[in-house]
DNA sequence: TTGGAATGTCAACAAGGCTGACGTATCTTC
DNA sequence: GAAGATACGTCAGCCTTGTTGACATTCCAA
C-alpha cells in the first residue's frame, strides 16, 4: 500500500502520491463519524449535544477545572461554553464552586448524576474504540496513535500530553 | 505502550485498558481539530464553512454526482445540502446538468473557480497529512489508515471503499 | 485607593444542522 | 393514458453551537 524505500544513508523513506493522502484524508473523515456515532445517540435521547459531551468528558478528567481552563481545551469563547454549563448546572449534572485562593474563578466538578452520563458516553465510545483496536492488531494501535499526534496543532499537542500523562497505564 | 502477548495458540493479544482507550479517544479529538484547521481558515477567508468544503471535495471526486448521491455520502439532509449548492451555484463555484438517461436528475460538477478552491483546500490538507505522515514513518501510516477503516460504520465504510479504489496508486 | 486586568454572565446574531409540507418534472407501471 | 413513485427544489420554523458586544465581580499593582 505504502511504498517504502532505504536510502543510502540508511534512513526510511515514504513516497506519498496525492491518491494515497487523499485516502487519508477521507479516513479521517468516515471515521470521525463512526466515532462520534454512538456518544450522539445517547446525547440525543438526553436533550444534549457534542459540546456538553466534551464539557462533561474534560471536567470528568480534570475535576476542578476552572471555566477558563476548559476554555484553552476546548477552543471555543467563553460565552459558547457557559451556556452548556448553565444547562449542565441547571439539570444537576455539573455543580461549580467559588475558588479559595481566587474567587473570580470557578472550580468545575460532576456530580453523581454527571458522572453517571460521562460513564455512559466513555463506555460507548471506549467500546467502539476498543473494537478497532481489535481488528487492527496492536502494531496498528502504535502507528494510528503515532499518526494522530502528528497531525495536531502544537498547541494541542501540548493539551493532549498534558492530559496523555496524568493517569499512568503501564 | 500497547501491552501485546502471545496466547497459546499463536494469537497476538491485545489488552486495553481503559486508560489506553482514553487516550485514543482524545487523540481522535485533538487531532480532528487540526484535521481542520487549515481548511477552515481557507474557507473562512471566503465566508464559506465546513458544509462547503465537504460538498466541493465530493463533487471534485466524483463529478457528475447526482444530488441524492452526494446525500447519502454527506449524510444531511437535502434540505441542508440544498443550501449550500445554492450558495456554490450562484458563487459560480459550482455547475448542475439535467440527467441525459434520466432527466429529474442533476448531474453535479466544479468549475474551474470550484476546481481552483478545491485545490487550494486539499492542498492545505494534503500538506498536513504528508507531515504527519513523515513524523510518523511508513508503517505508522498503516496501522493508521487500518485503525480508521475499522472505526467507521458498516454503512461509511462502503462509501469509503467505493471512493477508496477509484483511482488506483499502487 | 483606584484603575486595569482577569473571570465569568447575559443578550443577540449567524451558520448549519433538523423536520414538515408542498410544488414540479419526470419516470414507471398498470 | 392515468396513477403512483422518484428526484429535486423550496418555504417556514426549530435547535445547537459557534460568534461579538456589553457588563458585573474580583483581584492586584501602582
Amino acid at each position: 500500500m505504502t511504498d517504502t524505500h532505504v536510502d543510502h544513508t540508511g534512513q526510511s523513506l515514504l513516497f506519498l502520491t496525492d491518491e494515497q493522502l487523499r485516502k487519508g484524508i477521507e479516513a479521517m473523515f468516515f471515521a470521525y463519524r463512526g466515532f462520534t456515532a454512538d456518544p450522539d445517540r445517547i446525547l440525543d435521547e438526553q436533550g444534549y449535544g457534542r459540546a456538553h459531551h466534551r464539557a462533561v468528558h474534560f471536567i470528568h478528567r480534570a475535576p476542578g477545572t476552572t471555566v477558563n481552563n476548559l476554555l484553552s481545551i476546548l477552543g471555543v469563547t467563553k460565552q459558547s461554553l457557559n451556556r452548556v454549563l448553565r444547562t449542565l448546572t441547571q439539570d444537576g449534572l455539573v455543580r461549580s464552586e467559588i475558588g479559595q485562593r481566587d474567587r473570580r474563578e470557578r472550580h468545575l466538578y460532576l456530580t453523581e448524576a454527571g458522572e453517571a452520563l460521562e460513564r455512559e458516553l466513555s463506555d460507548a465510545q471506549r467500546a467502539r474504540m476498543r473494537d478497532a483496536y481489535r481488528r487492527a492488531g496492536p502494531e496498528a494501535v502504535t502507528g494510528f496513535r503515532q499518526v494522530l499526534e502528528a497531525m495536531m496543532d502544537e498547541e494541542m499537542r501540548r493539551a493532549y500530553a498534558a492530559l496523555r500523562d496524568k493517569a499512568d497505564d503501564r
